[in-house]
DNA sequence: CGCTAGCTTGATCTCACTCAATAGCAGTGG
DNA sequence: CCACTGCTATTGAGTGAGATCAAGCTAGCG
């Protein structure tokens, strides 16, 4: 399908780092009551669809390593993304108390996931009320994330969608210690980010083009190189607070213009 | 600020059948319980903001009455609406695991609210699984709400956006009870309208005649008169499963002409 | 070495926006 | 009673951001 520049993974046994994204806030204890959730560990190829809209799932999904989608199918065959996952999303863990899901599950690229049956969560929501409110926070970062997507499609401009979902990405990856505000991964083609921003994939492709001529930024092969972060966050309207990351890790440096009212 | 066609509210205590929308999924413990977690009933006039973005949060609301909005506010001064609340809906709950909120959260039409002090919600979930998943299901029903409302932007043409909106109005004011997919209560201005669908108020208004004059729903003076619901669901491509109704209750005559493939 | 997926650029078109003007209606005050 | 104000709805004319259509380019892969 997409033929994307990584390596194979292999199915080990390697998730401690990735937990919940933001380790340093879960006690030992807590992550290895987690890690005793798993029921296994599996690598699924590019383009592999996990969970179609509808179907009643009995799992939820942690993302380890690689990009997986969420998205919804549009009746013309066209689909829209409605968010993307970095290694430490608990990607599908809302399917836990909706039984079934309103929209697809997909990798994007390959990926390697850790799989937790929801006997295993139900578990821990008898056991352990602190894990379990941590585990509901994750749930209510995937909705302040949705809201701010609302916002980004109803209220920037093309430029300023790209820039903002670059912005993002690259908050994120920060956070999880994978970008350091310059250079981070970014396997996504022309036409996956216009199927997160809603723009048509020529029109991606000028818009990536007057960043790269503004020397702001510049998308390519697999990762993004970011030459003027300030730019980039004013140009996107960037205000990184929707992602309820921890202020002293990675908000300076996410977006670090935004003397915020505070 | 907005004045609205509805006589005054009695702050009365009278939450009973709107507790969490869809009451008889509560068994009548689970329904004292929460009703004992309540701290205070108050009447809120039209057009008052309650919670502002980035305010720290120690109560929770559920609106028992009128219609609430959540909206994020843009450079320019422009906000867009991320969701409309009817009553039954618990407004701000993930403030309680978010401790503040992202976007601001006022009053469309006068309302009459009920106040859920966080320690009141930390009790319950300290005693009550059952009644905790609920209530986590309620802040996830409003992630699929947004999913929802990201493809509507996303995909979905002027026309189809506005039928779109009001096929989901629609079916949850039928869940509550206040509609017959024929009329119902409708205090959203042009303007609101535009707000949700991110649309001039200008465009709006052409929209609307549109489904005038296509005799397929009528917009106008605070309520929605419906004359040919079939027509309404399939301009908006609407499917009511993102909703996670009953389906024995408001499924069927919400969006009837779904013959979906389970 | 040809195939396919992805990227790039130009030309044209269109949906929805902006600007502008008018009308209706509720409440307010002289 | 009517004039006045403010909000909402309505309709027309001109404009523009981004879509669509079309064609050519690049590079990894079998």
């Amino acid at each position: 399908m997409r033929h994307r520049h990584n390596g194979h993974i292999e199915p080990t046994m390697h998730t401690q780092n990735v937990l919940l994204n933001r380790t340093a806030e879960l006690s030992p204890v807590e992550r290895d009551v987690l890690e005793r959730s798993i029921s296994e560990i599996k690598v699924i190829p590019a383009g592999h669809i996990l969970v179609r809209q509808g179907e009643e799932v009995k799992v939820s999904t942690l993302l380890v390593e690689g990009i997986m989608t969420r998205h919804v199918d549009t009746a013309d065959g066209h689909r829209h993304l409605v968010t993307v996952h970095i290694p430490g999303d608990f990607v599908d863990l809302h399917g836990y108390a909706l039984k079934r899901l309103d929209h697809d599950v997909g990798a994007l690229t390959e990926v390697r996931v850790a799989l937790f049956p929801h006997a295993a969560i139900e578990r821990i929501q008898d056991s352990n009320v602190p894990l379990t409110k941590r585990l509901w926070f994750c749930t209510l970062l995937d909705a302040a994330l949705h809201r701010q997507w609302i916002f980004r499609l109803a209220s920037l401009t093309a430029l300023q969608r790209v820039a903002h979902f670059i912005c993002e990405s690259n908050a994120r990856s920060l956070a999880i210690g994978v970008s350091d505000s310059r250079r981070f991964a970014f396997p996504l083609t022309q036409a996956d980010i216009g199927e997160v921003c809603s723009l048509s994939n020529v029109h991606v492709n000028r818009v990536l083009r007057q960043l790269r001529e503004a020397r702001i930024c510049e998308v390519r092969s697999g990762h993004v190189e970011i030459f003027d972060l300030p730019r980039l966050v004013s140009t996107g309207l960037f205000k990184p607070d929707y992602l309820y990351l921890n202020r002293l890790t990675a908000r300076r440096s996410a977006g670090e213009d935004w003397s915020s009212d505070d």
